[in-house]
DNA sequence: ATGACAACTCATAGTTGA
């Protein structure tokens, strides 16, 4: 079974892309971040005629998350809960559209989109660690459920230094402090798996490429986005990989897709 | 040291992203 993250920056925009992705690579599990679009927007009819259930919740412009199935084979799927409960900076301080959980086949499949942090020191980066510690509470109780269970998506942490092009270039990034790496050092410490890092541990694998001062041609990425397996899952890991080419394509994400095959 | 690029919005400039 193959579970998947993709931050589509728009799905509006991305759309032709994504149905691209799913039709090419057919997950059967696909968690999007920055949806960037109110839950009104959401094009279930066109998810739908590629062949897939979905759930989402959604926020006007920024954010937003949604987790799809694969209908053509039949996966269930039901939210189970949506919100890690983390007022976010700001004026009206309500809840960013970041946390969206479900089952799906069997599987409890957590879809995220940590928030970014930048600039540090600040307002943002200070909900960013809350959000973390947030989160780290929710995949407790997730374990303690004794449930298979993937946490998946935009993690907004560069977990190594080989996990950058250029440390240097992005030492003041909220995606490498230190207290950005502990919180996520954490995740792992507690039983996590990293899929992508076990079968990758020296690094040198990148998910995404800014669109400026030429980042994808010269190959200056770093890895953000990540699949975290409950021990049930990592046990029966296969693969993992970045669909890498996704991100040279025209009108492109400045993310990759990255998936896991899990042996069920 | 700066800016570059993209998507979105009560748009035509400002905010956010990473």
């Amino acid at each position: 079974m193959k579970i998947a993250t993709f931050n589509i920056n728009g799905i509006k925009a991305r759309l032709p892309r994504l149905a691209e992705w799913l039709s090419e690579t057919r997950p059967a599990i696909a968690c999007l971040q920055e949806l960037k679009t109110a839950d009104e927007g959401f094009p279930e009819a066109d998810i739908a005629a590629l062949g897939y259930k979905a759930i989402w919740h959604g926020q006007k412009g920024f954010n937003g998350v949604a987790i799809l199935a694969d209908a053509r084979a039949g996966l269930s799927l039901a939210e189970v809960q949506r919100g890690l409960g983390v007022a976010g900076p700001g004026e009206d301080e309500g809840e960013q559209a970041r946390y969206l959980e479900a089952d799906v086949a069997g599987l409890r499949i957590a879809c995220l989109y940590l928030p970014n942090g930048n600039p540090q020191p600040g307002p943002k980066f200070t909900y960013k660690l809350a959000w973390m510690a947030a989160l780290r509470q929710r995949m407790a109780a997730i374990w303690a459920a004794e449930v298979p269970a993937v946490v998946l998506g935009d993690f907004n942490v560069i977990p190594h230094d080989d996990d950058v092009w250029s440390p240097k270039a992005m030492a003041d990034d909220a995606l490498m402090q230190p207290e950005s790496r502990a919180a996520y050092a954490r995740l792992l410490a507690d039983g996590w798996t990293d899929a992508l890092r076990t079968h990758n541990p020296r690094g040198g694998v990148w998910t995404y490429w800014d669109y400026q001062a030429g980042a994808w041609p010269r190959d200056h990425g770093f890895r953000i986005d990540h699949i975290l397996l409950s021990p049930e899952c990592a046990d029966r890991l296969v693969a993992v990989g970045v669909d890498k080419a996704q991100r040279g394509r025209e009108k492109a994400s400045d993310h990759a897709p990255v998936w896991a095959e899990i042996a069920l």
